[in-house]
DNA sequence: GCTCATAGTTAGGTAGCCTAACATTTTCGA
DNA sequence: TCGAAAATGTTAGGCTACCTAACTATGAGC
């Protein structure tokens, strides 16, 4: 890598992680009114896809096992998910949403979203053709890490 | 705004949400490894532009005041930040940067960048300009919210 | 079959956040 | 100008989410 080469890089990583700090405030502003964490919403849309484990939702979450284990705990008591053993390896136990779950991780997702939509409504047409062209780069970035 | 402008908005804010909450994982990663937090780096970086009141620290990190001040009087005590009345309120108290706070945050923040750069790195130019112009879009959404 | 690795839970402790109550200073209207 | 209300922080007490360590139970391999 060469050293101007570095310095542009720098500058850029530095502003993607200034802008990545706001935009975590924004979206824990919008998070603060419901009855859903980010953490449980973010539960709750890995399970919606299919039924997982334990440790994936831990690794997902960047939580270790335990604490995953505390919250889903606390998601199955209100009614939201299911915990029932993997028929493949009795070890493991599979998280699933119940209907309810189900209903509650899409309302507060379309809320979220309506909140998210509403901003971007604010923007010029160009503006949001270069956001969207955007985050699958930021996907893939996440995916080299 | 129209139904189908809606129904755009609503897919490119639901994606918005979903890479953000990637990315904040990814971010998490880069923590994980150092000493200090990212509400630590954050109210480093603030300080580092000119001293501000808890006040502002609090609004900035979204959190409360009594929660701003017990994270500031652990920076303190750590020998980063000073806390000195303002000139102006004598109710108000100034955070501001020690020589030593001020070294410590920009040796995490180049940490910090260095990783990110890296990441930059394995991308093409064209993506790295698509992602440049999309930050001050993400900043504008951040500034209408 | 014995040993070791894997999946989860339980137990106990820490840190960060909250609200409520308080002290101090500033602002502003009667 | 003086007293009430607002603004700025701090203190006190409690809650929740996270952690590590220790444990149970199941699967995998020599």
């Amino acid at each position: 890598m060469s050293l101007s080469t570095d310095v542009r890089l720098l500058a850029l990583a530095q502003s993607f992680r200034t802008t990545l700090r706001h935009a975590v405030y924004l979206s824990r502003s919008m998070d603060s009114d419901g009855e859903l964490t980010t953490m449980q919403m973010s539960t709750l849309s890995m399970a919606a896809e299919e039924p997982l484990r334990v440790s994936r939702v831990a690794a997902n979450l960047g939580i270790r096992v335990p604490s995953a284990t505390e919250q889903i705990i606390k998601l199955e008591q209100a009614g939201l998910v299911l915990r029932q053993p993997d028929p493949t390896d009795s070890r493991a136990v599979l998280v699933q949403l119940t209907d309810k779950g189900r209903a509650a991780w899409e309302a507060a997702s379309r809320r979220r979203n309506e909140r998210v939509a509403a901003l971007l409504h604010q923007l010029g047409e160009d503006d949001r053709a270069t956001l969207a062209a955007a985050l699958p780069i930021i996907e893939k970035l996440n995916h080299t890490a």
